[in-house]
Order: C-alpha cells, then structure tokens, then sequence
DNA sequence: GTCTATAGGACGATAGAC
DNA sequence: GTCTATCGTCCTATAGAC
C-alpha cells in the first residue's frame, strides 16, 4: 500500500473518499479508523487533513453527496404527465439509482446518528425533498381518482421503506436483472395505492 | 450513579442489558464503550466481566433474546385459517410487535455487521425462520388463488421491509394510534397482495 | 460481586521536516 | 502534499484486594 512521498492531490481526495465509503459500509463509521482509511489510500494517517478537518466531515460529504445526487438525478428526469406514470417513474428511478450505489445508500440511512445535530439537520432536509416528491405523485393521484391511500404521509414512508429494502438482499449476480426487479416491486406499489 | 459496594447479581443483570440496548440503539455498538455502560448502570467497568465474557456477547444476547422472543410471540398466537385472515393477524401483529420494543428492532438489523461471523449466521437463522412463516402465508393464498404475486420471495422481504420501516417514524406521541397505524398498513398490504 | 489499578494498545488530530 | 513523530486520551480486558 505504500506510495512514493510526493504531490497527489488530484488522485488522493476522490480516493480517500472511495476507501472511506467502502469502510464506512462494510464496518460502519464509528469501527473505522482514520489509519485504517490512509492504509487503504496508500498515505500516512496525517496526510488525510489535508483533504477532511476531520473524521465526521468526512462521513458528512459522503452522505451530502449522496443525497444531492439523488435529487440532481431525479430532477434530470423527464417525468410523464399522469400521476399512474408517473408513479411508475418514481419506482423504476428509485430502485435503479439505489442498486447502482449500494454503500452511499446503506450509510447514507445507518450512519445517520453520528453525525452532528447541525449536519443533521442538513440531511434530513435534502431527504425530505425527495420524499415531498413523492408524496406529491401520491396527492394528485388521490386528487384525480386514480390512487386510494388512506394517508399519504404514511404510504409515502411505507413505499420509499419498501423500495429501499431492496438493497438489503439484491445481488447483481442473483437469478433476476434490475428490470425483472423493477417490475416485481412496481406490480405491488401499484396495486397498493389502486383504488379498491 | 455510584453504589455502594457489595453483592447484587440479581439487579446488575438486567440492568446491564436494559443500558446496554438503550445505548447501542442510541449511538450504536461501536460507538459506546464498556466505561459508558458501567456508568450508566452505576458500577465500574471490570465488573460487567462478571455478566458477559466480553462486548460481542453483550450485543449477541441481546439481539438473540430479540428474534427469540419475536418468533415465540408470533407461535404462541392463534392463527385463523384462510390466507387472508392469516395475513392481516400477520400484519398487525409484526407491527404491534415491532412498536413495543423498538430499540432492539433498531439494534437488530443495525448491528448485524458487528457480530463475529458465526454469531452472525445464528441470528440470520432466526430471522429466515420468521420471514418463511410469511412467505408460507403468501404461498398458500396463491395457491388457492386469493393473493396475486409474482414471486413469494420477493414478495416477503418487500412487505417484511414495509412493514418493519414503522419504526423509523412512529412516534407514540404522535397524531395517530399503533391500532390505527395497523389499518392502514394492512390496507396497503392487502391491496399490495391482492389478485389484480 | 465489586472494587482499584493497570497492562498493552489504538484512537483522532497536530507539528514540523522535506 | 506527504512524511515521521508524538500528544493526550480512550479503549477492552484482566489481576488481585476486599
């Protein structure tokens, strides 16, 4: 692991942040040492500070990144004009662009209690932002008829937990394509919020 | 929180794993130390070693007692005997379960990857024993035709993860009872479920 | 059964040389 | 930008007194 002494700055940042992700998921952040990272990079310990101030910050950038390409992603979509569809849309985005970075994910809601109060806060907004989206899709579909839920809040957080919990079992080398799971889990979310 | 010193084997058990659970669900395993659960349970470090061999067993037990007591709560139930029927006691019974003791719930899939690896297949040995008496469910109402799903397996983890996600909103404090969190859940999952 | 004391090591973060 | 060296602190687990 040990690398020449000299300039790397353009290489080493984005590769602390990969290693620091890769632990972070596979042993959590609080059972991950900064040493662990550097070996990982291929640097000494100290040389970490000059691309973090610290460890949290660290662990912060990955999760702010994370959420804001959520939402980058989703909002470069071109989103169909019925709520049915768009529906549709949602869940096909959502289980895709989770099993395509599954690490950020799983961090992204496990290591949400060591991060500070204030960055936090940050979090949980940008997450809101993306739940707000869609329980919008649910509220116009309840509007025009075509979805019956009995409280959008609640299907809203009953469908995301769904939907995420495919990052738990899903392995690319598994018997199904993300497609064939996409549809497995769109045939549910649709009869769920179906009008009876 | 000092006490007096002298015999007390038959508080200081409990008490132990009561701060333990509480702790760990709070900050997480890694992130507490043996001093902060003495601490909180009022006597020095070295004295836990009289109640657990070291930390892992101390999170072990308690995620063990968790899934034991969860699958003997759900075999000590009645069970109705059309799929169904079968399915809605299922629904209302893992919530209501899961809403009495959310800390080892949290602790209980947060934790996993701090478990030594045997300690580790013990717990997913629990954990697939309960999800297969769902699966079973789903199972035999496609058999006689009243469920439509396009794969049971699939079709457990989605709803189990559904379901489970409660938890990470519920508030007992808040705008709506566990009894009314159930309906509405089971009204999803039997729509969810449902022949089309 | 609990205490005090400690072994033996890892931690996060910083300082200063190059 | 990275290195080596280190500060001060905390860790798990054990030993031996009471």
């Amino acid at each position: 692991m040990a690398r020449t002494t000299g300039s790397h700055s353009d290489i080493t940042g984005p590769r602390i942040r990969e290693v620091a992700l890769d632990l972070f998921a596979r042993r959590g952040f609080a059972a991950v040492s900064m040493r662990q990272i550097a070996s990982g990079v291929g640097v000494q310990a100290g040389a970490l500070y000059n691309y973090t101030p610290d460890k949290q910050s660290l662990l912060f950038g990955l999760m702010r990144e994370h959420m804001e390409e959520l939402l980058a992603a989703r909002a470069a979509r071109e989103v169909p004009d019925d709520p049915l569809a768009e529906l549709e849309d949602f869940t096909r985005f959502h289980i895709a662009h989770h099993l395509e970075r599954p690490d950020a994910v799983f961090i992204s809601y496990m290591e949400l209690r060591n991060l500070s109060p204030e960055n936090f806060g940050l979090i949980e907004t940008l997450r809101r932002a993306y739940e707000d989206q869609l329980e919008e899709i649910l509220k116009r579909g309840v509007a025009v008829g075509v979805f019956d839920v009995p409280d959008t809040k609640i299907a809203t957080l009953a469908l995301i937990a769904m939907l995420t919990g495919v990052s738990t079992w899903y392995r690319p080398a598994g018997r199904l394509s993300v497609q064939q799971v996409e549809t497995i889990y769109w045939d549910m979310v649709r009869k769920a919020v179906a009008t009876a």
